[in-house]
DNA sequence: TTGTAAGCGTTATCAT
DNA sequence: ATGATAACGCTTACAA
């Protein structure tokens, strides 16, 4: 069995509390040297580690964060998860990692699951924001810190917030593809399960129509958020398409944007001669391709720097409960690589 | 704050032990309808979730298999990780990821914090079978159950173990490329930090020379597992070289056959007319490459229903200790794609 | 310096 | 049918 801290007192001949005070370094603790030595000796030898079910019970807290991302597969979300877990790590707290599938209905199962498990604080993208400010109040209820990733908002945030903004950095990409001389667009937009692709169209109509493209020279093609789906729409988009077909895609993630261009390999359009493809997120493997992707990048480092930061305020500011939501604030940056050319 | 089994028992007017007895629905509960229907009532008015903590402590589990992965990065493993989990959500546990970043010495870290959390059973890709024997025979002593992921091993293993056999899909790619004609073979092999090169090189060559290609006509290129790491490695590998170029490169995993892809297309080699690559892993990112990768595929899904299974067992007969260890084996099968062509 | 005792939230045993 | 009570392993006053 198990060692328990019972255990390794008896094996020290001291008292279990005696044991505990030593094992912890509590300040309290005038035991002799001597005491101590066989104290750590004896948990060495039996291997004793103190048990995290009891600790958790007594101390309220498993010294566990959570981080809900939407899909396992894509690696800007890993790379995320990664860097945040080195940086609670070194706080001293683990990560627990879940994923939604990009489906609504399973976020609400991973945040439910996130509360269950009594975890001090949980850090999610947050999809859609009316869909969840319940489960922010309930977080907040039952003393869970929440740390949310999510777009820009124009009211003050009512939770702590890391806001990542890609509007000007889509901007710059549709312009930077206008000065090459492109006409024709499409908007590849991953949406989660569940999910309404909202005004999303009409920002993207809009902002070219202010540029002097007429909205039928534009299509918004909204798809899942996997290889698989992006090659599968985008090539129906291609197959379907009657009048001329467009020079200029902006893929909402990385991920889908690959899976356009293997649609586009597939017919014979080249990228990027026929096609120029912007993605978004920057992940590490767009660099890999046989085209460096060009694309829209997250400052993932910093994002995990300032949750991190967000979330270990709260964690050891537990008693305020009353201050002011914070948030901080990043844009993304257009990263011109290999895939956008001069239309031909 | 949180509400507890006591609250729900107070709302409904009962003792805390007949709220437990109704809320999980035990046998000998003769409760009447009316009063269970009221516990029912005030769990779900409450909000009442069970401590975790508590359940832990008092059940000795917390229903929760753990699973090491040595790259977050590597689709292959988040695929894994995925099949895996849903699996094991279906049969009431939950699964913990950690990853060792393909460093021996953080793997063993991941493993002692899998014990710590009194897992009730842990998988992991055994990287090195003599640095983890020790965790192994641990684990038996906290019984903590593992399922070992590994290759063949000649002896019978002595814990259970999904075991993978890459062999007969080596000599299949080394054989087709042979018929296509190549003579000169680069072998890319992704090592863990810390880990050794073994007699890798040496079943390699003998491979080849047992077909006819002399010992000079290979190349045996270690590596870290990551993309970059990839592309730097056999990149300098090739504008070092003095003799002849390889024409057919085998990659021990689709990610860094994929930095290899691109260090050749940094330097003009065409894939594949040029060079033939054959990755390992089958990782569904090769699909929609410009070129679809041509790979050794590992059978992900049985994979996981094995690993499933095999835990599954253990946990569900706790009792039965002597039982014999039990393993499962798989091939790898070759998959012809795009990126392996005659020479020219 | 060390020991005693209470308590964290839950389940299980035994009375009632 | 239901209720007291002990126990799981640990920390922390408080007493000695």
């Amino acid at each position: 069995m198990r060692a328990r801290l019972k255990d390794v007192a008896a094996r020290a001949g001291v008292a279990t509390n005696t044991a505990s005070t030593i094992l912890n370094r509590r300040s309290n603790s005038w035991a002799s040297k001597e005491t101590a030595a066989r104290v750590f000796k004896a948990a060495e030898e039996l291997g004793y580690k103190p048990s995290r079910a009891a600790l958790g019970l007594r101390l309220g807290s498993f010294k566990t964060v959570g981080l809900v991302i939407p899909d396992l597969h894509n690696p800007v979300y890993t790379t995320f998860a990664d860097l945040l877990e080195q940086r609670m790590r070194d706080h001293g707290y683990d990560l627990i990692l879940e994923h939604s599938r990009n489906d609504l209905k399973y976020e609400k199962h991973c945040l439910d699951s996130i509360i269950d498990r009594q975890i001090d604080a949980v850090t999610y993208f947050v999809s859609d924001l009316n869909t969840h400010l319940d489960f922010l109040k309930r977080a907040a209820k039952t003393s869970t810190h929440v740390v949310a990733l999510t777009g820009p908002s124009i009211e003050p945030f009512p939770f702590d917030a890391v806001e990542m903004d890609f509007a000007s950095g889509i901007t710059a990409a549709v312009e930077h593809l206008l000065d090459l001389g492109h006409e024709h667009f499409a908007f590849l937009c991953a949406l989660a399960k569940g999910q309404e692709a909202g005004d999303r169209p009409n920002v993207f109509n809009q902002m070219l129509k202010e540029r002097g493209i007429p909205e039928n020279q534009n299509s918004f093609i909204p798809c899942a958020h996997d290889l698989l789906s992006a090659r599968n729409t985008f090539g129906e988009f291609l197959d379907g398409i009657s009048g001329p077909k467009p020079t200029a895609l902006i893929a909402m993630n990385d991920l889908t944007a690959i899976g356009a261009m293997r649609a586009a390999s597939e017919r014979g359009i080249r990228v990027p001669e026929d096609l120029s493809v912007i993605g978004v997120d920057n992940i590490p493997l767009g660099r890999f391709l046989p085209r460096q992707l060009s694309t829209i990048a997250q400052p993932l480092e910093e994002l995990a720097d300032a949750t991190a930061e967000l979330m270990l305020y709260r964690l050891n500011n537990d008693d305020e409960e009353d201050s002011k939501p914070q948030s901080r604030k990043f844009k993304a940056k257009l990263l011109i690589k290999e895939t956008t050319g001069r239309v031909c």
